[in-house]
Parts: C-alpha cells; structure tokens; sequence
DNA sequence: AGAGACCTTGACTGGTTGGTCAGGTCTGCT
DNA sequence: AGCAGACCTGACCAACCAGTCAAGGTCTCT
C-alpha cells in the first residue's frame, strides 16, 4: 500500500534525479545534489530508493515507454508518407516538452547503454524491426520513396532528439532565441521532399 | 624545449584521456583509469598535465580546430549545393574515423558545455553566422531550394554525429552490424531531395 | 487521545578520487 | 665516467561520496 506522503515525496525525489542525471550523467550525478533539488535531506531520498542505481533505473523503466509510444502509434493502415511525417511531428513535440528526458537517454546511450542495454537489444529492436517491414510495405505500395527504413528512423530520432540534446550549443549559436524556432517547417519541408513517391 | 619522451607520453596520455572521457564523460573518468589505458602511473599522469581538468581541456582545444576544418572549407566560389553535399559527406566522414571524439563533443555539449562556452559563442558561432549568409548567398543565386541556413548545418550535424554518438544504440538494433552501412547513400539521397532548387 | 506505523535526520563509516611529495631512476651530454 | 636535469613512483592526504543507523518526530486510524 502506498501513503499519500509516499507518493509525493516519490515524485518529487524522480523529477530532482531527472533533473540531474540528465545534467551531470550517471556518474556525475551526486545524492546530495538531488537532494538540493527535491528539498529532502540525504537519507530520506535512501527511505524511498534502495539506492542512486535504483533511482536511475526507476527513470529509465518509465522512459523507454514514453519514448516508444509514438513509434508504437504508427498506424499500418494509414497513408505511408503522412504517417511517417506524423511520427516525426510527435517526436519533435516529445523533444520540445521532454527535453530532460532526451538528454537522459542520450547520456545513457553516449556511455554505451550499460543500464538500459536489455531493452534496447529486446523491446526497442523488436519494435524498430516492426516498423521497418511496415515501412517497406508502405515502399512497396508506392505511398513512400524507396528509402533504407532503419536510416529513415534514425534520421528521424537524429533531427529531432538533436534539438533537444545539443540544446546548449544551439542556444550559444543563435544568441539564446529559442533553439526549435522553425524547426518544424524545416523538418516537415526535409522529409516531406525526401520521402514523397 | 619538449623532449622525444615528452611527445610520446603527452601523446599516450590524450590518447588514453580521450577514450575515458569519450566514453564516460568528464565526472565519470578516473585518472586511474585514463592511467590504466595508458600504461603510466597516476603521478605520472600529473607530471605530465597539471590536474585531469587540464588534460580535458587540451583535448577540447584540439577537438574544436579538427571539428569546424570541414565548415571551414565551404568554397563561397563553388556550387551551393555541391558544396554543402561535400560538407556533409566530409562531416560523415569524420564521424567515422573520429567517434570518440564526436562522443566526447557530444557529451560536453550534453551538460551544458560548461568547458567549452567560449569557444562555442565566440569562434565557433562566427563561423556558423558566415556560413549561413554564404548559404543565404547561394539560394539567392538560385543553387540551392531555399531552406533555413541554420536549420541546414544542424540537420548536417545532427544526422553526421548520431552515427558516432548513438553507436551503441544502432548497433544493438541492426544485430551487431557496422551501423554506418548504408548511411552515405542515405544521406546522400536525403540532401539531394532536400537541397534540390 | 493514544498506539503504532510511517517518516525524517544528524552523525557516522568505508571506500574512492584528485592531487602532493620526497626520493629514486633514467637519459643525454661532455 | 660522471653529472645535471628530466622522468618516474610508492606512500600519503584531504575531500567527497554512497550508504547506514539509531533515535526522534509526525501522521493516521480508532
């Protein structure tokens, strides 16, 4: 059973460990800084997760289904083109509205995916070899350009996680307008042109 | 003066730092690490570079004069579209034989390029400006379909360094295979739509 | 109100890490 | 050979860090 305080102090303590694995990185990340950021001392973070590994793994398990859900909505019996283009549209709204959570899969990866290895071997590749022989079928109807579908996925999670990771450094460039201004009409101009028949 | 020992030890050192700091970041190195990698002692480590933060800076230092080379040789006298085709292929490239150093770019900039501010909003923004007027230039003179310049080179570089970056991740989803197969001719065709006037 | 479970924390521990230092070894030069 | 300077290291230190624990505070339910 879980107590209200339970909940909360929960919630709170994931949202500050987000905060700082997507910031510092796994290692990087100290117990005491998420507890700055959440406003619980030390060893009360350790009443509610056995351990810093367990937090990580906490945000991680939560993640790969939020990050999935839009590859998984892919509807088969939609249009191939415009379905592509949707797919790449939420992407880019999960970046925009998840960019912590961008970073922290991207560190994860970056240092070789030790802790989320599993899923990505299991159901992360079930779901991309899925979707890759519904894309050449898409091909094969004639609904989309005959392009690789493993690059076209990875170009797709490339151009719109890229905001979201190199955030800092697109800032710097465009003297901190905001580094998704007109992103979307590019990124919709880019595929719209790659992928018509 | 440098001695023949202290170019090769220098050498070794960076070597080691790079592949450490590349794969674990910068809080997530030990210098036992980068010590063990490069077959010296700790201390040594230390005569040789005044503390760890000293050996990640010169690296950055000699990253961002290797990185920017391939922007640098955009030719305001060539063909729009031929040109940035080049420097997209020339940045692919580099992915490939420089991953870690691409991870060790990407993991700075990741955190928020604390170490690597400066040079980012100084030199590195100044060339990006000039090469977004130079592309400005070019989809004027009717070479290039008129695309957002700033947009372009991200697209360039988001979809060049994920194969580094990201390495793991696709080497997991396509079995174990080199995941830079077939990269160049999607990319090429990707560009080509895109770029076409 | 009172009992009992739930929640919180100061103080501590053992292990790790970046960095120091005194003294020893090697190299290149005359 | 012998010397000066460059090179190298074991032993050490202070700071930091994840995690523990006993003791005290708070909430909830009756």
């Amino acid at each position: 059973m879980t107590t209200r305080i339970q909940r909360r102090n929960r919630r709170k303590i994931l949202d500050a460990a987000l905060d700082v694995f997507s910031a510092q990185g796994f290692r990087g990340a100290t117990l005491d800084q998420i507890a700055g950021v959440a406003g619980l001392s030390k060893p009360n973070l350790l009443y509610y997760f056995d351990s810093k590994e367990a937090m990580h793994r906490a945000l991680l398990d939560d993640l790969l289904d939020v990050w999935l859900e839009p590859l998984r909505a892919l509807n088969p019996d939609g249009n191939g083109k415009a379905e592509i283009l949707a797919y790449m549209r939420r992407k880019l709204q999960m970046s925009r509205e998840f960019p912590r959570e961008s970073r922290l899969f991207a560190n994860e990866v970056l240092q070789g995916a030790p802790r989320l290895g599993d899923q990505i071997g299991g159901d992360l590749k079930k779901l991309v070899d899925e979707s890759a022989a519904l894309i050449r079928r898409w091909i094969a109807a004639g609904q989309l350009a005959p392009v690789d579908p493993y690059h076209l996925i990875f170009s797709i999670w490339a151009l719109t996680q890229h905001y979201a990771d190199f955030d800092a450094q697109i800032r710097m460039i465009r003297d901190g307008a905001d580094p998704m201004e007109g992103a979307d009409a590019f990124l919709e101009t880019l595929f719209e042109r790659l992928l018509k028949p």
